[in-house]
DNA sequence: ATGCGTCGTTGATGATCGTCAATTTTGACC
DNA sequence: GGTCAAAATTGACGATCATCAACGACGCAT
């Protein structure tokens, strides 16, 4: 039941899962050494190893929802996870991708405020839960600990900046290619004749709102990046022969 | 030389300002209560007062300039503080606003990065300068500011995804209303019949990079918000008189 | 297998926007 | 006051986009 289904991992790099799940805490798992948890010491791995619970999500399911109180901080160990601003309107806005090493839900359990954002499993994927009264005490036991956090949060805050910058400078064609160049960065395979294949982990309506317009209008900007021949979707796979085309798109874009 | 020419402040809230630089670190500021060093403890606090540079700034002069290397960390003592970031292209947006009260330049000292944004004072201004020595020496003695660091952060990140998600969802009119009513409450006045006034602290460039769209688009979108007797532009003097129906054009602009 | 809802694509149309250009206004500096 | 550069406005035009609608494809559950 713990981690025997890895290799139905998809575009996201799974690797091998965490197979000893009794073990002293995350230093067992593969994401580890580039994880928060990767210096505690001993004692506070133990506890790390009792609050956490592990678990598989499928495919749209939903780690924590926002507008729900905050149940701890999760951390990714396996595939993709969305995550997704609502307005009562029924608009849905994917903000980020989170993926294997990265921690969610801590902005909400420092703040003690509810999740101000859904996260979802955009494939199968593992995620573990570390309950509030176990990262309270890591927290409070490790100072270092806090500094990470911080320094994960500015790093999520320039990210979002450089989105903010490039939705006041970019066209929505450029914006979307953008976006592509990020995902082949994360999900892409090389091709033997040099070019790259990624299985998209989002819907076209996502996409759409992650370059801020409407799907209508992501699937007229596809069906012109075709004709251009510069890249080729079918469905969610996507064969772009050649990527630096593709990064020239915004050069030429930005300076010309 | 200090704090002697605070009654210039024009739109922003300048208050009196400290009279006593020479006191005991920024407990005699005025922004003490509502700034991050409120609860240092008397040793800190004697530390932040000879590590502090307490400094005027002309209207759009810069405090601190992107790509250049980390000096320390700026506390907003007076005035409006605007955060840029350039390209090389001549594109410029202004990503967000600082009071008095607010730090910045905590994000590259932190990560130990040059500076990602520029910061320019958008009025005559006041900002105090914590050397990196005195704010490392500070952090290391104080787990608790870090946590504060920790929280501006993610409040900061918070509102980027609040930037976001209305970048992806709202109209360009819609937009520049939100910005207009958020501005309202940092600068405006109220006036006698109930209306509001205020001196915008940014140009109409600046204005159109903040809302994501071209400076003649903004002109125009001014225009019609004119014409429709929402409320009355004369350069950067702005008078509304119905508040709440301005405020209501977002949310008709949402629900219907 | 069949129905059903969602997703994705495509078309048509009106609205909005970006760009270039000309002009006026503003503000800073001498 | 006068000069000058930058900012702001306005017009015209083509490009792009949002919206509504129709249709096919797909996954899922009955």
């Amino acid at each position: 039941m713990h981690g025997e289904t890895a290799s139905d991992a998809g575009g996201a790099p799974m690797e091998q899962s965490c197979t000893k799940p009794d073990g002293n805490a995350c230093f067992v798992c593969h994401v580890r050494q580039r994880s928060d948890w990767h210096d505690l010491d001993e004692a506070a791995s133990r506890l790390l190893a009792r609050g956490r619970r592990r678990r598989e999500y499928g495919s749209g399911e939903a780690v924590f929802m926002q507008g729900r109180p905050n149940d701890g901080v999760h951390c990714v160990s396996g595939g993709t996870v969305g995550i997704r601003r609502l307005d009562g309107n029924g608009n849905s806005v994917l903000l980020g991708l989170a993926y294997p090493g990265d921690i969610i839900g801590y902005r909400s359990f420092l703040t003690g405020s509810e999740h101000k954002t859904s996260a979802e499993a955009l494939g199968p994927s593992i995620v573990c839960q570390i309950d509030r009264a176990t990262i309270a005490a890591l927290l409070a036991g490790n100072p270092a600990l806090g500094l990470r956090f911080l320094k994960r949060s500015i790093g999520e805050l320039e990210s979002a900046h450089d989105m903010m910058f490039r939705q006041a400078t970019l066209s929505n064609r450029h914006k979307f290619v953008h976006l592509l160049l990020v995902l082949v960065q994360r999900h892409g395979r090389r091709l033997t004749d040099g070019g790259q294949s990624i299985e998209l982990p989002v819907s076209r309506r996502d996409l759409a709102s992650m370059v801020g317009t409407r799907h209508e209008t992501i699937s007229r900007i596809i069906g012109r990046l075709e004709t251009d021949g510069i890249a080729h979707f079918s469905g969610r796979q996507v064969t772009i022969p050649n990527v630096e085309a593709l990064a020239a798109e915004i050069d030429c874009g930005i300076s010309a």
